[in-house]
This record gives structure tokens, sequence and C-alpha cells, in this order.
DNA sequence: TTGTACGCGTTATCAG
DNA sequence: CTGATAACGCGTACAA
């Protein structure tokens, strides 16, 4: 089993110093014509590449940026990673991925794995625990040691970064809005608890949009969604309880849902109980899914642009990564991304 | 803007040696107490770490592994990442991901990136484009430099290395099977262009069910779709032709789909048609989506186990890394995932 | 018990 | 034009 071949390989088998090896592939002018063809010649039979490792230790950067997401099997999270993916490599860096699976824990010890030198900086979503135990001690030490982070989707005001997040808010109050347009009296908002800053948010949207409308809000129709569950019990429960709010709330008219799956399951519910979407209910959910486009009848979303928040995330990690006035005071700033109404069957 | 600490810093602040603090940090029996105290103390309260850069570079491994995909945005490659994700996480390992986005160029240059040092082995399921074009040199090469590869789905013969694989040919035979056993009579094929192996092999398990119920194959009712279109012209392209398929095809009461999307639309155009499933047509599809489950009717489905997939693979490599014997011969193994019928609303 | 020297692979600087 | 040396950060064999 071969090694990959290295200068000083290439030095002694050729007679020469390391340094004119390196000197003679990076086209040095201080090396003769002869010399360099006689190494390029070489090199190139052997299929000399530089070694990424030496290089980072030497420059001390590696070129790599860290993203920790909760959870990769989400429609959302993916398109993140290939946005941010997309603009690392058009840019000369990696991406290495880590996942916290919502748990604080593992998010620290993945954070910590990536901080000792593997790579240059975060971009991150935190997860739910975090967020429930408002612990950030870990983003702030790695920052303080020198690491920038960027945070995405899921922030928090306490943590000082560079942030890119949707904007939750008048995205939820558009869609209201909209289903108020379409004549709807009595409009349910199924969310998640308030930890989850995003939910919170939608939350308020829907709220807003009401009383700009001078629609008075009612409490029971808005369901909260203990989303900490196991999923498939939490999906049973989740259908469970949309029944009981329409079962005791008939007149509901229209249904927004901070998420696919809780509109999906909306309609689900609704086609049980006989109700004909959108001429009975009409229903909207908060995501860039799959399950949208494809649903009977295709679900109308806020769209969140989720590839874009990669790209933008990456760029600002790598603006900072490279500007060299460190001394510079420290401006963070937070992108909103503007949502996207895209309308289909589920509304009129 | 502070660094990160290194032995030399705490050497030098406790005008110690360099060696004698990292003797001390890993608690050498050389070290007296009161030194070992003293370091341990200070290392902890500024947090050091070693760095990993510097560790790779010396034991001439990273303890990381590269996978590089076609595609993040699909729920397979998602849950194969996941898989992976969990047994390196497990065993001490990063994973550092590449999207070669279908395209054979994009492959080699990720592969690239990372060869120079960067992961110590490669997860890895081949683009469309490298399946079409045959080339598969920079696998070769790869291996040739001593770094293993193990393939996972989308595999091909001409390279020698260790695969995981979908047992593609008996899950669509089995589900074809169902069908059968189910009543049906005329039931078609939904799959794509040859040269995807996967497609192959399921088009041969289909073939095999129908032979093995003394059946007769008909070439009408097989539809091969190009995929190597853009999405959206795809997806319009996709239902068009399946609503010839049916129309010029009435008796068509099974439809059997290489995947969701394939799946889902023929359930689409069936219920356009105002066909009943599934009491007129009963459908089932493969992969292991979260469409099939949320679908109307829920779609049943070969499921693939992705996440176990990426686990056993990301097992075979590591396990590869870690052996000692570099003499003994190489021995690769391709190992099968059996599939699972997941029966849903979409067959009786 | 502590320190010195070396090597991992590279490049930059300086001496020849 | 070429080569020796140092440095990036670490661990360890060996010397003191």
């Amino acid at each position: 089993m071969k090694r990959k071949i290295t200068l000083k390989q290439i030095a002694r088998e050729l007679d020469v110093s390391i340094s004119t090896v390196s000197k003679a592939l990076r086209n040095s002018v201080e090396i003769s014509d002869d010399t360099k063809q006689k190494v390029q010649a070489f090199a190139k039979l052997y299929n000399y590449r530089p070694n990424n490792i030496a290089l980072s230790l030497k420059n001390r950067r590696t070129n790599t940026i860290g993203i920790i997401i909760p959870e990769i099997v989400h429609h959302f999270f993916s398109k993140v990673i290939r946005g941010v993916e997309l603009v690392a490599n058009k840019r000369g860096y990696n991406v290495i991925v880590g996942l916290s699976n919502e748990s604080f824990a593992k998010e620290v010890i993945n954070m910590e794995m990536l901080a000792n030198g593997s790579i240059d900086g975060f971009i991150l979503s935190m997860s739910k625990e975090t967020l429930q135990q408002q612990d950030y001690h870990h983003f702030n030490e790695t920052m303080s040691q020198g690491m920038p982070i960027v945070m995405f989707d899921r922030v928090v005001s306490d943590v000082n970064c560079d942030k890119v997040i949707v904007d939750d808010f008048n995205g939820a109050k558009n869609a209201v809005k909209k289903l108020i347009n379409n004549k709807c009296k009595s409009i349910a908002l199924i969310t998640t608890k308030d930890y989850v800053s995003v939910g919170k948010l939608r939350t308020q949207g829907y709220l807003e949009a009401l009383e700009e409308s001078k629609m008075i809000p009612q409490s029971e129709l808005i369901l909260k969604i203990d989303d900490s569950l196991d999923y498939e019990v939490h999906l049973e429960k989740l259908e469970a309880e949309i029944e009981q709010l329409f079962k005791s709330n008939e007149k509901i008219d229209g249904v927004f849902a901070v998420n696919e799956l809780y509109a999906l399951s909306a309609m689900k519910v609704a086609r049980k109980l006989g109700l004909d979407i959108p001429n009975d209910i009409q229903v909207i959910g908060f995501t860039d899914g799959v399950l949208s486009k494809h649903a009977t009848p295709s679900l109308t979303t806020v769209s969140q642009h989720a590839q874009q928040m990669g790209e933008k995330a990456a760029d600002l990690l790598i603006n900072k990564l490279e500007s060299e006035n460190d001394e510079e005071e420290e401006r963070f700033q937070t992108l909103v991304i503007p949502t996207e109404l895209i309308e289909r069957e589920s509304t009129k």
C-alpha cells in the first residue's frame, strides 16, 4: 500500500534539496529552467499534491468550515448545507458536518471536537435543548478563542455573532393576511411551544395580522404542540389534538401552521372530518419542504429560501475569516432573508 | 482576538519545558505530582486542548472520513449521512461532506481536495455522470495511494473496493410479487434509463417476478424515464408520459415505480383519470422518503434502510483503517442490505 | 524528575 | 541558482 509522495521523497530521488523542489513546483524565478522542468515532470508523474494537513499547520488555517445542525434528515437543513457547500467550495473551503441531534450535550461535544484546529469557523443552528436550557457558554467560549460563528435560523440575542435569519414574523403575518383576504373569518394557528424562537415569532406574526384586520385573537384557536416528543408519538398526538381543535371550533375556515408537518396533519384531519380543502378550510404552512409540493391538495407555503440562507451564512463567515483587519472593532450583522408565499391548491 | 493556547505557551508561563507540560497533561509517571498538579490546573484554567492538525500531521491520520454523495437534498442520502455520522462519532471520527451534484468533474475535484491529507478514507456513492461515462480512474488512483474507499448504493463492478448495497433485485421482485398476490393482472413498471445500476436491477426484479408467476412481460407496460433532465421539466414530462401510459393501457391495475417521485406521480395521474387507489390501481414505490408516508393515500414502499447502510459503510471503512495488518491480502467485501416492504394504503 | 532532539510536510527566509 | 534552517504544535525516545 503506497503512501502519498512528499517533497522529501522527490528531493531524494532527484538528488536536490527539499526547498529546491518546493520552489521548483511553485515556479519560483530562483530556480533554473532545467531543474524546474525536471522536478515538475517528476512530480506530475507521481501525481504529487501538497499535504493539506501540513499546510494547515503551517498557515494556521484549515480552509474548512464546520457546520452544526440539529438534524440532517430535514429538507430545510439539507438545503442550508447545500448552500453552504456551494459557496464554500467556490471560495476554496471544505465543509465538515456535525449533527447535534437536538441535544445540548452532543452540540457541545461536536463543537469541541471541531474547534481544536480542525476548522476555521462555525456555521450553526442551535439544538432545541440548548434553546430550552438557555446555556450558551460553549458559543461564547469558542468565539473568545478567536473562532468566528455564524448562526442561522434558530438564533438568540444573548449570543453576539453574525446571524442569518428568516423573516419569520412577516412571513407568518403575510400568510395569515392572505387567509384574511381570502375571506377566512376564523383562523386557527398550529404552533410549537414558545421556547423555539422561530415558533414564537411566527405566532406573533399571526397575532399581528389578525389585529391589523381588527380581528380578535381567540386563545381556543391557538394550538401549541409539544414537539420534544418522539416523532411517532408526536405525530399521533398531533392529529388527535388537531381533531379536537376542529371539533370544538366548527367555524374554523382557515389554518396557519408553523411547519409543513402540522399543515399536512391539519389537512389530513380535515379530510377525515369530511371538510373540503380549500372550500371549507384553507391551509397555509411554513417551510421549504417537498411534502408541500407533492401533497394532495398541494400546500400553499411560506418559503424560507434555505439554500440562500446557507449561501449568505457561508459568505458572511468566509468574509470574516479573510478580513485582515483583526483590529477593527467587531461589528456583527444580522441578515434577514425575506420569505415568499408560494400559492398552491390549499388556498383559494 | 485570542488564539488557542498551546503547549509552548503553557511551558513558557510555568517556566518548564514543553515536553514536561506534554507529559504532565498525559499524567505520565515520569513527572512529579507537584508539577503535574501545577500544569494541569493551568491547562484547565486556560482550557487547553491539543491541536488536532498537529496531531494529524504527527500521526499521519486525521480521524476524519470523507463522504461524497451526488445530492444532499434527498432523504435517502441524508439518512445515509446520518448513519455514517452516528458511527463515525461513536468511534472518534469526524465526517466531512462533499457534494458531486451528479457531476463527474465535481466528483473528481472534491475527491482530490479531500484526498490530500484531509481525510483517512472515503465513503461515496457515484454520480450519474460518472456512471454514464464509466470513467473510474479517480477511484482507482485514490485507492492506489493507500486511501480506502467504501462505495454504497450506486456501485460498479469495475471498481474493486468494499461496498454496501441495497438488495434492489429482490426488493423489486418482492414488491411486484406482492402486487401479483393482490390479484393485479397487468402491472406497469416506471423506471429510469438503464445506466443507473439500481434502476437496472429493479427492472430485473420486476421481470423476474412476472416470469416466476408465468406472466408475460409486455414492453408497452414499461416506461423508462430520462432523469438527466432538469427537475421541473422532468416532472412535467414524467406526468405526461405516465398519463399516456395509462390511457393506452386501460387494463393496468398495478404500478411498480423505482422511486418515490414516480410512484407519487403515478398516483396523481391515476386520480386525475378518475381511478381509485387501491381499488382500481395499486401502487408500490421504492425508497425511504417522507413523501410516501405522508402521501394521500399513503404509499406502500420498499424501504432501503438508508441509515443502516451509512452505519455499515462507516464500520467497514473504520475497520479497514484500524486494521494493523497492511500486509494481509486485500479482501473486499460487499454487504447487501435486505429491503423491507412497508405496506400502506396504496395496496390492498 | 526534567529537558533535548527529532520528525510529521510544508514554506519562507536567509546564507552560500 | 541552490540549500540549510526555522517554524507551525505535538508526542516520545533518549539524554542528563
